[in-house]
DNA sequence: ATAACTGTTATACTATAAATATAACAGCTA
DNA sequence: TAGCTGTTATATTTATAGTATAACAGTTAT
């Protein structure tokens, strides 16, 4: 496992590790049917509390990103993650608005922001 | 003024009230220089504490979208924003990042995601 | 001058979210 | 039986969001 958490930002921890093993599943780092640590076990990896673990996995499984087996563990979705839907599509246009608007005040193209989207897809392409 | 606030969103006001400024000098809906409501009457206006508008104004001013005359009032950024910096696009870059990562989980390629992009970029083309 | 308006500062309070600290429960497995 | 799962419950601390008053200093119009 490469988790690792910045104590210091302003983004909450179940935050950080929400993104984190979201980012793994897009980079392929982690495959359908793998098993995450315990709550406990990687709470005590990186020196949190387990709820505060809990909390980012309740809502991955809620997200659809993970399963979660009563008494058994932690998995990576096998059937993979949901296809975008409309409240997909939605909730992206709500998050990406006021990021354009900033763009658009400060004379940001079109074209120069689907560049730097562009580049981060990349950072999501699996390694040959 | 055409502010309005949703009251139930879990988006604090504070950055509702930021949020549709942007997003209103993005749409050239304000122009530069024009005088901004003070925070008392903004404030009363929205049903909203004093503070509440102060917050999202002095943010504002942080960020180089207004400015503040101790006592004059408020206007819209005469100079117009600050073009796009490196800190800039290293903090749109942090907050990309996460929806390109869960776009990707969704199957939602790089062409979509710039169409998405191209059409909310659209709302803040000034009406002909 | 006075009244009414600016932003600003200070203090206090409530409510909520984030994170931690323990503890216990139920079910599986070696 | 011991040790591991997720889950639930309770309590505490800390930080943020928002409100409620009050006062201060400077401007402006009456």
């Amino acid at each position: 496992m490469f988790l690792t958490l910045d104590l210091e930002s302003e983004e909450p921890i179940y935050t950080q590790l929400k993104h984190q093993i979201i980012a793994g599943i897009a980079k392929k780092e982690f495959s359908p049917g793998e098993a995450l640590p315990s709550v406990r076990s990687l709470a005590s990896d990186l020196g949190i509390n387990l709820h505060t673990v809990n909390k980012a996995y309740q809502q991955l499984k809620q997200e659809g990103f993970i399963l979660i087996h009563r008494q058994k563990g932690v998995v990576i979705n096998p059937d993979g993650v949901a296809k975008a839907d409309d409240i997909y599509w939605t909730d992206l246009t709500a998050k990406l608005r006021p990021l354009i608007a900033e763009a658009v005040c400060r004379d940001v193209s079109d074209e120069d922001f689907q560049k730097l989207c562009s580049q981060i897809y990349t950072e999501f392409q699996p390694k040959e």
